[in-house]
DNA sequence: TGACGCTCTCTACAACTGTGGAGATATTGC
DNA sequence: GCAATATCTCCACAGTTGTAGAGAGCGTCA
């Protein structure tokens, strides 16, 4: 569970993002949604869904003349597929570095550095019982 | 200076990567080098290449008949826009979930953990004077 | 019952990506 | 000078991605 080659592609973020606030949805809404950021006609978000349930990454079904969408593929699984790809490709899997270039380039406030040093406090405790 | 949008295909980085530890170089030696994982045509690569230049991602300079190619991108950088995309979609730029992912997928030893901790701490304390 | 508005289906098309064959050219050892 | 090698140039082709027009089907309000 997990090892779903989960990677989408920057269309296919905005359309997701969109379903997981309003799923399920039309095709109209998504677009509706997005009308601010991308402005696109109905049939190209109606093919860029299409696609992404031939992929699997939503799903749909017919109701009546309607076609009702969902997300297939979680938040969490699409998030960890991104980073796995960068993780992968970017740091040759090596997690140290990847996180030592966003300490480095992000602009992180004194706030957030201590919230990350207090995920990892706890994530270190957590694992020192496995 | 550093808002290169830098984004690689799969093939682009196996590219750039070989690229990088024996520039400058010659297609046919970037072929030999990624004999092992891709076993590659001549031309595959050399299109690769090529296309690459186009892009900025390399740099090639023609010596009689050979054409030499330099990386135009630095590891960090194209680094950081492998890491940036993943942040900008799937975690909206908000750099604590995106950690948070990491920690909760990524197997980290105690001793990664603490090594991350270190990190985190040394930034803070420079992040204080500045 | 007809016009209006919504949603759908089908089709197209250009750019980009992965992959590589065919054939021209240059370098070099004999 | 010539054959053998290493390189290169050009072109092709299928699959994916971004984008969308044209027109059909249906529900509904006069």
């Amino acid at each position: 569970m997990s090892k779903s080659k989960t990677e989408l592609t920057e269309a296919e973020w905005a359309i997701i993002k969109a379903v997981w606030e309003m799923e399920p949805c039309t095709a109209p809404d998504i677009r509706e949604k997005l009308r601010r950021q991308t402005a696109w006609a109905y049939s190209t978000v109606r093919t860029l869904m299409d696609r992404m349930v031939v992929k699997g990454l939503l799903a749909a079904e017919k109701v009546r003349n309607l076609t009702i969408y969902r997300s297939a593929v979680t938040r969490e699984q699409a998030q960890r597929g991104e980073l796995f790809y960068a993780l992968k490709h970017a740091f040759n899997g090596a997690l140290t570095p990847m996180v030592q270039c966003l300490l480095d380039t992000g602009n992180l406030s004194t706030d957030e550095l201590a919230e990350l040093e207090s995920l990892i406090k706890a994530k270190r405790k957590g694992a020192k019982k496995a």
